[in-house]
DNA sequence: ATCACGAATATCGTTGACAACTTTCAGTCC
DNA sequence: GGACTGAAAGTTGTCAACGATATTCGTGAT
């Protein structure tokens, strides 16, 4: 009665902070995550440990080989080229959907976006561009209704999340990829599905150059 | 020494059961999974069961309710046209890459492949007809060698399994659609990605007609 | 008759212990 | 010294029992 804890659901609350850390790089790629240790770590139970650890590996964060355990997935330039290829058929599927059927919600909602994105840019803040950049994906993605699509974006996003961070940070890359954020903007305002889809294959082509130019 | 029993593994033995079972409609949508019954029913340890229908609720073929339990995830009309609009998406993207990068072996694979549709049609043998498209797409994509898009599809196709399956065997829908399966097959061996990717839609824009005309 | 309430049941979530598997390492033989 | 053997440690996989939560059903009051 003190504390009503609804549903405390530790398996889930763990498999959220063990993302957080994979995500956070607190655990290195090929760090091996030994139950026992994150049981004593996040003071839950081995089991609960066990079945975040089966969630994170059906995400695609961690590798588990049977009776040997779980590591953390390193993902490699190859990867994340393949998965920003999969976002950009997946992203222009879902651009094209939010075109056809804008509400005006949220058009303003992408208005506004648009120019916090501008202002950022002209700023230099980039912490401040990469998260008003994720909004605008989000803002999208719900926008289309498309459940199944955002399903697997979300995933997509989860696996590539460190080197899709590392990339904001590239000295000159916000000057450049703001105006094709505004691109995808305006053409979804303007309820042209075709030149949604083109503006956000654009996006991603670019993203794909930098990421082969790495390395 | 006897038996070397490789690696029972009775949980993914079980979830590997327990997928079939629901593709094969032994278990009705809806229907409520209860761990204890499986448990009986596969003669495995309730703890087994409990991992194998974790696996299965990340692969989207169960839903699990927080402390109420688990049931075959039922599919509607409108999420089966997602499914298959996404994998337009992702079909088409492979299909690209197998053109591109075509094997003399895959070529011979899709050229028998080519024949066997083409008789299986003739003698309007369903069920080898649809074997064979299955086979299609499998050797289409190993083709590609693009891991992360397999991985979608595969569990794209896991849970539209039942959807698909009852397509094959409507009046009609087989001369209709071997012409579209050859016609990507064609522009794959052509090594022609553009055509190769239109194909693919072709075909899969016709399975969505077809989907939205059942309801 | 209907609704509210509470006990009884059904089922899931968690725990600790045990079994099986893998890896490591010391000892032995060549 | 290097390769093989086998024991020991480390780790995961499985199990049965316990506790927590949701659902059902009967009872009584309005």
């Amino acid at each position: 009665m003190t504390t009503i804890e609804q549903g405390a659901d530790v398996s889930a609350d763990l498999t959220h902070q063990l993302r957080e850390a994979i995500q956070d790089a607190e655990f290195a790629p090929h760090q091996r995550l030994i139950e026992a240790d994150l049981s004593e770590r996040f003071g839950a139970s081995r089991a609960s440990v066990r079945t975040a650890l089966l969630n994170l590996a059906n995400e695609g964060l961690i590798e588990r080989l049977p009776n040997r355990g779980a590591r953390v997935r390193a993902i490699t330039v190859a990867e994340a080229v393949e998965i920003v290829e999969v976002r950009m058929e997946l992203e222009s599927l879902v651009a094209r959907k939010t075109a056809q059927s804008l509400t005006a919600e949220d058009a303003a909602v992408l208005r506004e976006l648009r120019g916090g994105i501008l202002d950022a840019m002209h700023e230099g803040s980039l912490i401040q561009y990469s998260r008003l950049n994720q909004q605008l994906d989000r803002v999208i993605w719900d926008a289309s209704g498309h459940a199944t699509a955002i399903g697997l974006l979300e995933r997509l996003r989860a696996q590539s999340a460190r080197h899709q961070f590392r990339l904001s940070f590239l000295p000159g890359r916000a000057t450049l990829s703001a105006p094709e954020h505004v691109a995808i903007i305006d053409a979804i305002l303007a309820r042209d599905p075709e030149a949604a889809d083109h503006a956000t294959r654009v996006h991603l082509a670019g993203i794909i150059a930098v990421l082969r130019s790495q390395e």
